[in-house]
DNA sequence: CAAATTTGTGCAAACGTTTGTATATCCTAT
DNA sequence: ATAGGATATACAAACGTTTGCACAAATTTG
């Protein structure tokens, strides 16, 4: 309302505007005097900046974008979310950067509110959560030679920038354990198709059982996105063929809480019945009954690292790496039995 | 990096700068045939319009401004933040609004930012996040007469445009309902006190005991801060008393499992043992093992109408209140058991 | 002590839009 | 034919900054 300018502040001070602004930069060729004599005017005047100028001419607007993907409704009940972003928002809040976020209903409106967010010099770079197979949103934003990174990686173009964790090698931890765990009948199931890290868990779990030489059976690889909406019908159906699983990989916890309850109320005890063990290790993992086995990505610094990497990008530091690895950890805890060879209990 | 500007345009099209504009906002006189020489031109060119320009000199920045609380640590693990989040976006990106982000990590630095925000004229409107009591926040944004709207209410202002629930109304419905149950022994488990919601819950949970003429226990009532990091020896000093409470109304659901999760451990059977009611409703309470009795305060329309709140306040609407309420409803699952009275097992 | 350099400040252009006012062209009505 | 009003477009100022250049004053140098 008030909106005092530098105009304003110039005229009481006695200077020019162009002093006001070298003043409010520091600049080195100013006199103590009247940078004073300045500094007093901006404060009985109650001088603020008007970001909005400074960005237009500066070209710079100290933003990052930030597109829900299109699948938001669904991962965005999701505490991962909040996670990724309380770590962005850390590392932004630290760098002098802010967020601009938008939402998008599909692919359609995803790539509009990009092109509005870049085109149209809102922001400086561009964060990409989760990419989808052949994302056209990395297309777009590297024709335009626009700078962005990735959280999740990019499988078409591999040497994008990106922060990621070592899916494969996290979904081979968790399934590994299992085994060693003594057991032989492992599930999996994984999280939405289309995403580049559901390929990769899978793919990790599909190692680590070629690996001791267990067959891969098909029928016991589920899609979660079948699963919260159907009443995971596909579970029973795995559950009740007469060599069912004995542990389940499940390639997000609140899919695995989900399906926890689902075979709870089938009657099944956890871990007695059933093993599962988790992926994200979100707060409420710990605090579920059992506690959760699960592997830990570090969610927080998944997203603190990401808007990090960016910011290094846009400032031109030397980036050393284009992929930075957020190291992952299996966090034991009590959802999954140990199960003795000569145990055919089950 | 290519910049293509209005001039460009204009240029191509073998028109004035100005002409290029008012086809872009459809301006009425202006003729069918230049428009469609315009629009090729945009085309072929590959014009977007600058919005940080546009911004300048419209002076409305289409941006909404969110500041998380302080309490961001802690608040933001938890679900509730994201949903409300998803419920803003939704609105927001409807309304052809962007949220611009930032968090604090003290009171000191959230005044700093909203203050960039607001002289800095980035953002049309400021959304703040559960108040706290005397929040200094709101004092500042009434002072400059700044539009915002508040999740949650001022204590110190009751007028000023709010969207929130009747949580006296909420905790009281949830003590009741343990009251129904047949329980008498109730105990209840705030949230930080600084905050007017922490203290609304716990009138409810007030009114409730006395509407029944039970006798209000300090010893009953457990601050929540001190819960998650001690380990919960407020609960466990409170259930080794000799007439420990059969239930407790727990003013946030993660901190309810984070309870149950000690219960449990203790060797209390939930809700054999000891009943729990919940609040908030977040996807994994019904989810956990037992399912939790919460109350549902629909937290994506907390989101959604504040920020629809605040875009009717902006574009001159009549408001018909300032203060819209969001219903509640108890869900009713299973971590509450009904106590008969003739039942002395507790 | 004059010349050269440094120091401090102002002027004006630029950033990319929007919009009020002026002007030119074209109708329509007298 | 011509005044009067539409209609369609251009001009230029404005939004609030930053910054290159010019220039005066102060200081250093030989």
């Amino acid at each position: 309302m008030p909106s005092v300018t530098i105009k304003d502040v110039a005229r009481l001070a006695g200077v020019s505007p162009s002093t006001v602004s070298r003043v409010i930069s520091n600049h080195p060729r100013i006199s103590k005097a009247t940078a004073e004599k300045v500094r007093q005017a901006m404060e009985t005047l109650g001088y603020h900046p008007n970001m909005t100028a400074k960005k237009l001419v500066s070209k710079s607007t100290k933003t990052l974008g930030l597109v829900l993907p299109r699948s938001a409704e669904e991962l965005f009940a999701n505490p991962f979310f909040s996670e990724v972003l309380r770590g962005m928002l850390a590392c932004a809040n630290q760098k002098q950067y802010d967020l601009l976020m938008s939402s998008a209903n599909n692919p359609k409106e995803e790539m509009e509110t990009v092109t509005r967010m870049v085109l149209g010099r809102q922001v400086d770079g561009m964060i990409l959560i989760k990419p989808r197979k052949a994302d056209p949103v990395i297309e777009k934003l590297l024709a335009l030679d626009f700078p962005f990174v990735v959280l999740g990686r990019s499988l078409e173009h591999p040497d994008v920038p990106a922060v990621n964790n070592d899916n494969i090698a996290a979904a081979f931890d968790a399934t590994f354990h299992l085994i060693n765990q003594g057991h032989r009948r492992i599930g999996f199931v994984s999280g939405p198709p289309e995403l580049v890290v559901s390929g990769d868990r899978l793919a990790g779990y599909q190692k680590a059982l070629s690996q001791v030489k267990l067959p891969l059976r098909d029928e016991w690889v589920i899609a979660s996105d079948i699963l919260p909406k159907n009443g995971f019908h596909a579970v029973s159906m795995v559950m009740n063929a007469p060599d069912r699983p004995t542990a389940f990989v499940v390639s997000d916890d609140v899919v695995a809480f989900g399906m926890i309850r689902e075979l709870v109320g089938a009657g099944y005890q956890i871990p007695e019945d059933v093993s599962v063990v988790g992926f994200n290790n979100i707060v409420l993992s710990e605090l579920s009954n059992p506690p959760m086995t699960t592997v830990d990505i570090g969610i927080y610094h998944l997203g603190y690292q990401t808007a990090r990497h960016l910011i290094r990008i846009l400032q031109g530091e030397k980036v050393p790496e284009p992929n930075v690895t957020v190291p992952h950890r299996l966090v034991i805890r009590q959802s999954v039995r140990f199960l003795s060879h000569t145990d055919d209990s089950l």
